[in-house]
DNA sequence: CAAGGTTGCGCG
DNA sequence: AAAGCGCGCAACCTTG
């Protein structure tokens, strides 16, 4: 059963409507004003437990979360639009491949009260869309699906990027446990006390001295690219850019100082006083989540660089007392999904081990592990030169059917043709200006053509691994998340998710029980997309007061 | 002076 | 050590 629920005829009111399995509407349209919606959404939910269908998740859901109302399940219209328009296996269903421009997000950023936040919505008219059009739209989708080349795979990637937009909002709301008093002593003791105004830490400052003085300049602004390499330059320092990685190669007095400026330069700007004001409210660091954010099915973030959050600052991420931290992390995730998606049972063989490189190394590289390790992300991200691409003939002729599969995503990137993950999200076509490029006569042209080509086929390349992790991972989540709402009693939060690691906030007395779920959850995740195929997917838990004692 | 591009660096 | 993929953000810098 699916409830949507979509905006009133007038603002300030929401429309619910009954629909049946097939779309059909079961009961008369539901208004109900604003104030009474999440008392309305909540009944519903006890009663029926229905799958909410609503333009997004992201309009309807906080507000209902800061009433404490949760629910089950979901189907995010938008984010199941942007998919199925793009969907190979829905090329022939005669579901438009235009996505349109009206379904762009809205954006309220930064720290927003809830309440206002929910003002901005309802006098925008961001919610969207009435009733009518959505049913529409759901309707059409529900059809897409059935009529796809693969509807069974299609249904679970969309239903796991509907869990993810739930998640995704209630990781906002929950928010990820910050100690701002630790975050201060940690940028006391690296930067010095905090400086009024626009000033420079002290310790930041006292660096531009000593680099200033070991040029033999009289001022120059370490934070300007263009200038710092004239004044290096004008030292003697053949440095060909201002990159830290290069400089580091440079054997001169200047150097040391200017490296050390440039760690501190970046803490202060990026994750200094300022942000953690802006950030962090009691006790909590609240970032919005974009589910769908990366073209490959990964999340990404939205204001306070949430997916970046730096080791040096990660002490700050502490547990309450008398609670842990459980980080988990889904080991060498990439190369197990490619040996999956090849069906490659050699690859899946070293798979078994739960340090997959070790496996690869012992079969194809003399046990030697780091070698391994280059070898196979060279392959997953399309290395042509350096250790990475020599290794590539050793790992084809060990793995045929996984170096295979990575390939021909390259040629068929590089013909312009349109690749997918497992599940069935495809890649976007290639823009007009590069089929353009393609077409040249130019010899000139032939080269930059050419270039663009491979570029493209790199992507496609990394795409399908890339892609078919994140769909993994959001089936991981999904899991986990059901089985944390069927156990209140463990009192555990779900607090971070990062690409392929998760972070569960719990009571110290249960850490084993939700430990337990987190590896299920994993394994449940495999079962649901590659059902009996012989490839695991281990957990790594590391147990911590503070994020920075894991890995 | 605002908008948009570039550089550099953080994360997976 | 840093090639090959995917991002966000701050600061600098150019352009209109």
């Amino acid at each position: 059963m699916y409830i949507l629920l979509a905006s009133g005829p007038e603002a300030g009111q929401a429309c619910l409507l009954l629909l049946d399995a097939a779309g059909q509407p079961a009961a008369e349209p539901r208004v109900v004003a604003r104030p009474d919606l999440s008392d309305a959404v909540s009944a519903l939910e006890r009663r029926n437990r229905p799958r909410w269908v609503w333009q997004r998740a992201q309009a309807w859901y906080p507000e209902l979360l800061s009433a404490g109302v949760t629910v089950e399940r979901c189907h995010d219209l938008s984010l199941c639009q942007a998919i199925l328009a793009a969907a190979e296996s829905t090329a022939d269903t005669g579901y438009p491949r235009e996505v349109p421009p009206a379904a762009e997000p809205f954006e309220p950023r930064g720290l927003v009260d809830p309440a206002q936040d929910s003002l901005f919505e309802a006098s925008t008219g961001a919610r969207g869309a009435g009733p009518e059009e959505l049913l529409a739209e759901f309707r059409a989708q529900l059809q897409a699906i059935r009529a796809s080349t693969r509807p069974a795979r299609l249904q679970l990637l969309l239903a796991a990027e509907s869990a993810g937009a739930l998640v995704a909002a209630e990781m906002q709301h929950t928010g990820v446990p910050w100690r701002a008093d630790l975050h201060e002593k940690l940028l006391v003791e690296a930067l010095g006390p905090r400086p009024p105004g626009t000033q420079r830490p002290a310790k930041m400052e006292a660096l531009a001295a000593q680099l200033r003085e070991k040029l033999g300049v009289a001022t120059v602004n370490p934070d300007s690219p263009q200038e710092l390499l004239r004044a290096l330059h004008r030292a003697g320092i053949e440095a060909k850019s201002a990159r830290s990685w290069e400089l580091q190669e440079i054997d001169h007095p200047a150097i040391e100082p200017l490296l050390a400026y440039k760690k501190l330069s970046r803490l202060f700007s990026a994750n200094g006083w300022f942000w953690l004001d802006q950030w962090v409210r009691h006790g909590r660091f609240r970032p919005e989540y974009v589910v769908g954010g990366v073209v490959s099915g990964r999340w990404a973030s939205r204001g306070g660089g949430a997916l970046q959050i730096p080791k040096q600052v990660r002490a700050a991420v502490h547990a309450d007392p008398g609670h842990k931290l459980i980080v988990a992390d889904a080991a060498q995730l990439e190369p197990r999904v490619l040996a999956a998606l090849a069906q490659d049972s050699k690859m899946a063989e070293a798979a078994q081990s739960s340090d997959l490189y070790a496996g690869i190394a012992a079969q194809g590289f003399g046990g030697d592990r780091a070698k391994a390790k280059v070898a196979l992300l060279g392959a997953i991200y399309g290395a042509t030169t350096g250790e990475s691409g020599r290794l590539m003939p050793q790992l084809a002729r060990t793995y045929p059917r996984a170096v295979g599969l990575v390939e021909e995503a390259a040629r068929a990137g590089e013909r312009g043709e349109v690749v997918s993950t497992f599940l069935g999200r495809s890649s976007p076509p290639p823009s007009a200006a590069w089929r353009t490029a393609q077409q040249t006569t130019s010899e000139q042209e032939q080269r930059w053509a050419d270039n663009l080509a491979r570029s493209r086929g790199r992507f496609t390349r990394n795409f399908v691994v890339q892609g078919s992790a994140a769909e993994w991972a959001s089936c991981w989540l999904a899991e986990l998340r059901r089985a944390l709402r069927s156990r209140p009693e463990l009192g555990a939060e779900l607090v971070f998710f990062l690409h392929d690691e998760v972070m569960v906030h719990c009571p110290e007395t249960h850490v084993a029980q939700v430990s337990t779920l987190i590896a299920e959850a994993a394994q449940s995740a495999k079962d649901l997309i590659y059902g009996r195929a012989p490839i695991n997917f281990p957990v790594t838990l590391a147990v911590v007061d503070h994020y920075d004692e894991a890995k």
